[in-house]
DNA sequence: ATGCTCCAAAGTGTATACATTTCTACAAAA
DNA sequence: TTTTGTAGAAATGTATACACTTTGGAGCAT
């Protein structure tokens, strides 16, 4: 290929100020490209590339990567490039930790403060689910359901500040996250915990809605940190051989 | 006075790049001056004159900006400036919800991976702040062992996504926790919630420990809140009336 | 052949200049 | 007097130029 820019602007190059500032643009642009694979953990962010290819200065190029920096998704020290957060299995259970305690609270507090049709949409995505669970369909697809159960309980806690601060976990977590799909079960199981969270949301079941999914996410962490070291492989090469079908989700962000 | 100047570099002008960037030397510097309360909640920052103030250009004072928005300590739309984030009783409730959870699972996992070591100094700073308030010492003082109290605590959990996320909300809510001491009775009834706390972890009541520190946490917001209702006062004044003595503790950051 | 020094190329940090947007003040009309 | 519309000022967003730091390698010494 001709060009091996690091982070084309998905297509088009943005001419004039439309309202939103380049830096804005420049940031979403940067996400979705660690979101889908593009950029892998431990990949270098070089400025002047990055704003070439965003046809911007350097300036909010760097604006950019500030905040992306401090969403914890690329690491950077005083005059050395910038890298997208590449996470050892000891950071990476950290953080599932952190973040299963903190949806856990976001289910406890669904239990009371979701809405009848928060409850419905709830419902109807996990069937879904199931749904495409037992018809064998595509992967991508259910992670994508996956992703919206998370989001439709965490949204049902009615608190913003707990909404944004296990937001911001689960987007670190995120380019790892999918490819529990990897190993073998884990679909079924996957889908059978999101059964118990269901019910216990349902029944009232404060606790029991804590503890289902608490488990939950534990296990999603457990099961990938177990599928990477018996397969011996690293995170930079689990990445890659997911990014090419990366692009089939790209609803994120 | 003469001059109005929205927040001096502390008296001394930096000169070259003695290794840190000047755009981390701003952010301290405006840290500082969020926490001490020489810049009040809903108070504007201009960059240009930040940049007279530090002796830099805009484009660090830009970034240090930019940084503390990330933190959630100032507040920012585009073409619009920044200025230091002001709460409402709800988002100090919401933020103060969110708090007490994290720093209850922080307790939980304390009591099981603090060091004999870790729980000696808790105890000493536990007995130091109950002797001081014996003895009707310094309210600020007491405050400081109080925030220190918090601080041990967290580091017990060994988690360090755990306490970054936890140490953001805390940053968020110490421009009010501290005015909690404001309120009659309530330094002994805080004493005593670290009493019970200090208890559950040297008995390794994981439970216990988790649900004192959670219902300590959410007295303190409750008690915050009801303050302010009760003597209709402002944030911005409730501030600035506690602002004279807020160079006294300087340690915090 | 190996290790060191030093230099040049690359890249980040900062300053300044310019473009664009928002705020403010003043005036004119109702 | 109140309101509204419009310049002017002020402040932010961006681009460009420059200074400093890092890094990689060429050349020399051992």
């Amino acid at each position: 290929m001709a060009d091996d820019r690091t982070s084309p602007p998905s297509g088009v190059a943005l001419m004039r100020k439309p309202g939103p500032t380049q830096a804005e643009m420049v940031r979403l642009g940067l996400e979705r490209d660690i979101f889908s694979g593009k950029l892998t953990p431990g990949m270098a962010l070089e400025e002047a590339r990055i704003a070439r290819d965003y046809a911007v200065s350097r300036t909010p190029v760097r604006e950019a990567i500030a905040n992306l920096v401090q969403c914890g998704l690329v690491e950077k020290v005083a005059h050395k490039r910038a890298v997208v957060s590449a996470m050892d299995a000891a950071k990476l259970l950290e953080l599932f930790e952190a973040l299963a305690e903190l949806e856990a609270l976001a289910a406890r507090l669904a239990c009371a403060r979701m809405s009848a049709a928060d409850k419905a949409q709830l419902t109807l995505v996990h069937e879904e689910a199931a749904a495409l669970l037992a018809s064998k369909g595509d992967d991508n697809a259910y992670a994508s359901l996956g992703k919206r159960f998370h989001q439709l309980v965490l949204e049902g806690c009615r608190n913003q500040v707990l909404i944004e601060s296990t937001a911001t976990l689960a987007n670190r977590v995120y380019p790892y996250r999918r490819y529990q799909v990897l190993a073998p079960g884990r679909l079924q199981r996957n889908q059978d915990d999101h059964d118990l969270i269901v019910d216990a949301l349902m029944a009232g079941d404060e606790d029991g809605a804590a503890q289902a999914m608490r488990q939950h996410t534990m296990e999603q962490g457990d099961a990938l940190v177990r599928f990477i070291a018996l397969h011996k492989v690293t995170y930079s090469e689990l990445q890659s051989r997911s990014a090419e079908s990366a692009e089939l989700h790209e609803e994120n962000v």
